[in-house]
DNA sequence: ATATCCTGGACATTACCTATCCAGAATTTC
DNA sequence: GAAATTCTGGATAGGTAATGTCCAGGATAT
């Protein structure tokens, strides 16, 4: 049980396109949001790919070219990024394993009724419900209170490299 | 993000054991679990070795031996059992990656600090609080409601299979 | 003494995550 | 229009953890 490591890459990453679009109104691309915490570009690239597919990103081709957010952060939930990344799967996946034992109904879907799926489905439930009642920009004031000169930090850090 | 499929295989073992020490006061035996449900024999037990580490089962070896609960379904909650086979790794693991990135402090921990880690660590923490609040004695309750006829069925089972 | 059964470790297999590479398309710049 | 930049999707390789098997050893009942 655990999640692929692109939800944290691309958490923070959604964060910095948030501070470097504030200022410059320009996206970034998938080389430099790598470089910025030194992760790798090709791996990075696809988890945004994801985003794009799930509407959290646009990407423009060419030079100037890269990522942009497709919506502000009050309207993107950790739980959308974290599904577009890691998909529907639940961590509990029934197997209906009661199909294999003595007087099973071949018929009945176990995983809406056996009582151990359903516990389990509420624990996952509840995980979700945590995720998505937290956005984007919820985090975001949480880090400004925290290291206020986070912005105007990372935004200097895209510019000097920009070349 | 997937728990171990052993997960499911020892909450509903559990429960068997339950109806099983209700009537003969007595265990079974990993060969005779795996079984109930057509499970691999040895991986089950690996299981059931767990849970006897996390003082949720206790085991006896030779002929008439096997696993019994070591205390009442009302006392054991999923997350014990979760626990017992997963561990107590979060699904999602903060890896530091701030880190790695400008304007570090190498002498702080962003396991703590983050704000992205503390948000996936409170809906790590709601998913455990769920399971936490529900012991086996509530899904077997659950179970009677449902199919009332599974305790009879399930100990006729292993009566039948004795041999 | 013998048969049963758990225990722990070693080991093989499989699945999935991580990561890279490349050809192709889109877009900007010159 | 040519060249450079960048995303896209697919193919593929490597690594790690989950899954599953096997066996020697110890414990226990008959």
């Amino acid at each position: 049980m655990k999640l692929n490591a692109g939800v944290e890459w691309v958490l923070h990453t959604c964060l910095n396109l948030g501070w470097i679009e504030e200022d410059t109104r320009e996206g970034a691309s998938t080389a430099r949001l790598a470089a910025f915490y030194h992760l790798p570009p090709a791996y990075l690239g696809k988890q945004l790919q994801a985003l794009v597919r799930a509407g959290i990103l646009t990407s423009t081709s060419g030079p100037r070219g890269g990522f942009r957010l497709a919506r502000r952060l009050e309207d993107i939930s950790v739980l959308d990024v974290v599904t577009a990344i890691e998909g529907r799967t639940n961590a509990f996946e029934c197997t209906q394993i009661l199909h294999d034992g003595p007087g099973a109904n071949p018929a009945t879907d176990y995983r809406t009724v056996c009582a151990v799926s359903q516990t389990m489905s509420r624990a996952d439930l509840a995980w979700r419900r945590e995720l998505a009642s937290e956005t984007l920009a919820d985090i975001r004031d949480r880090v400004l209170t925290f290291s206020p000169g986070a912005p105007r930090q990372t935004r200097a850090w895209f510019e000097n490299t920009r070349a």
